[in-house]
RNA sequence: GGAGAGGUGGCUGAGUGGUCUAAAGCGCGGGUUUGCUAAACCCGUGACCGGGAAACUGGUCCGCAGGUUCGAAUCCUGUCCUCUCCGCCA
């Protein structure tokens, strides 16, 4: 969330922020609201004030009398502070409800408006799109034919939207796995296998709203738990409440989760096969950074990912995400959208990496701070994630942009030590 | 799952109802001494919310949430976490 006192100095910037970015927040009533918490907040100061007096009084009474006198007036003092207490509470409460809905200021070169058209095309990747001499399958064919994907045994045991991973595709998802660990690795990420739950509080922290109907997000019954649904959640949530040496930023943390989304609300958007997916395999990127060092690093994040997609030689377009279309944390945003010839009726571009910069956003709400260098008190950090290789999308772009004509598929060459070969089927 | 012990500032750790305004040490900042560095010594040093131009100053915080009390780090209840032992288990 964004720091209060800058939302009451910069209401009107933010305010504006907020119609760009098409959210509805009622900042004129929370900057009424903190006049309404300083006035208070000094009334409960004063009654503290009086009542630990009177209370250091009854330690130093004379004699029983007044010492009874001074329990009645200390007795009185804290009903009055209670009451005074609990309207200040209600008013920190809705501050809190109006302060959580605004999202995070926006990066000013960020493009504005929202939707496909707005967003901004940075560059293409290394590879061309595949010119194919033979009408190209999607990922669907491609699976069932060289019995890689079993999606009617994941709707069996488990509804639309699972799937069985079989044969090559199991050791492609591993290999794809360990490919990006090694590039992250010898760029001095930590390598993490997260868990694949998190309390509650700290999806909030992150941003996710584990409850209510758009939720994206599955949660444990009889529990404070819930299925997360990308490892930033648990790589920023690692490091809640502390506070962190100024010398020890950048943090780069990798992590490998498994991915879980109801995707409530997004039925009807082209969902065939593995491209929207209620689970899923991911290798997430997150970084802490000082304030200064965030912008450079989601350019070194955006990087890495062009890196990781050059490598598999799959054709990608880098975007410069909308303004209307950010999240409510992010500050700027960077996708990469993949080729994938079998999507649409001749090959549309699909999500397949999202690298954003959170600046504090993140960090006020999960508490995650640091000294800086040469200044008395803390400041918060900045935090960063991207998607290194989500395994499911990946899968589409892979197969769909090295199928062969012989109804193969060939693995790339920075592949194939981690695959072991260097193509799949065609079938015997 | 059962029994026990514990959770105190950036870290270690003392503190069992009122001078806790939280000891001490480490670390950190400044200074003195000193070829440099280091050591030694001296001084300072928590976070959060307010007030004030500033000096300074009010309040809150001892895992978290409640409770008892005029008064709670300290007593009570719940909860989360850590450690030890036992049980179960891949």
């Amino acid at each position: 969330m964004l720091d209060r006192k800058f939302i009451v100095e910069n209401a009107a910037a933010v305010q504006e922020n907020c119609q760009r970015r098409g959210v509805k927040a009622d900042v004129d009533r929370l900057v009424r609201l903190d006049a309404q918490r300083r006035e208070q907040q000094g009334e409960v100061d004063e009654l503290n004030r009086r009542a630990n007096e009177v209370s250091k009084l009854i330690g130093k009474a004379k004699d029983a009398a007044e010492r009874e006198a001074r329990k009645n007036e200390g007795r009185e003092l804290r009903e009055k502070t209670a009451a005074a207490q609990a309207s200040l509470d209600a008013i920190l409460a809705e501050i809190d409800v109006l302060q959580r809905g605004i999202p995070n200021m926006s990066h000013p070169q960020a493009p504005l408006g929202s939707g496909d058209e707005a967003s901004l095309e940075l560059r293409r990747g290394k590879t061309p799109p595949p010119q194919f001499d033979f009408p190209p399958l999607d990922h669907v064919t491609l699976g069932e034919r060289l019995d890689l994907l079993d999606l009617e045994g994941g709707a069996k045991v488990a509804g639309h939207g699972f799937y069985f991973l079989r044969n090559d595709a199991v050791l492609l998802e591993l290999a794809l796995q360990r490919y990006a660990l090694d590039l992250l690795l010898a760029e001095g990420f930590t390598p993490t296998i997260t868990p694949d739950l998190a309390r509650n509080e700290i999806l909030q922290g992150v941003g996710y709203i584990p409850r209510g109907p758009e939720t994206q997000i599955y949660s444990v019954a009889d529990s404070d738990l819930s299925l997360v649904a990308t490892a930033e959640i648990t790589l920023g949530g690692l490091l809640a409440e502390t506070i962190l040496e100024a010398e020890r930023l950048p943090i780069k943390l990798c992590g490998i989760s498994h991915c879980y989304r109801t995707e409530a609300g997004a039925h009807g958007r082209a969902s065939r096969g593995l491209y929207r997916v209620h689970q899923f395999t991911k290798v997430e990127m997150f970084a802490f950074t000082t304030p200064d060092q965030s912008e450079s690093m989601l350019d070194y994040f955006c990087e890495l990912e062009c890196r990781l997609f050059d490598g598999l030689e799959i054709p990608y377009r880098v975007i410069d995400t909308a303004v209307g279309d950010l999240g409510g944390p992010a500050y700027r945003k960077f996708d990469l959208e993949a080729w994938m010839p079998g999507r649409g009726a001749a090959g549309e571009f699909g999500e397949v990496t999202s690298t954003s910069n959170c600046t504090d956003y993140q960090a006020r709400r999960l508490s995650i701070r640091y000294r800086p260098k040469g200044e008395k008190g803390t400041a918060f950090v900045h935090t960063l994630n991207g998607t290194a290789i989500a395994i499911s999308r990946g899968l589409i772009a892979l197969l769909e942009n090295h199928q062969q004509s012989d109804g193969s598929v060939r693995i790339p060459a920075a592949l194939r030590p981690y695959f072991g070969k260097g193509a799949i089927g065609p079938r015997a």
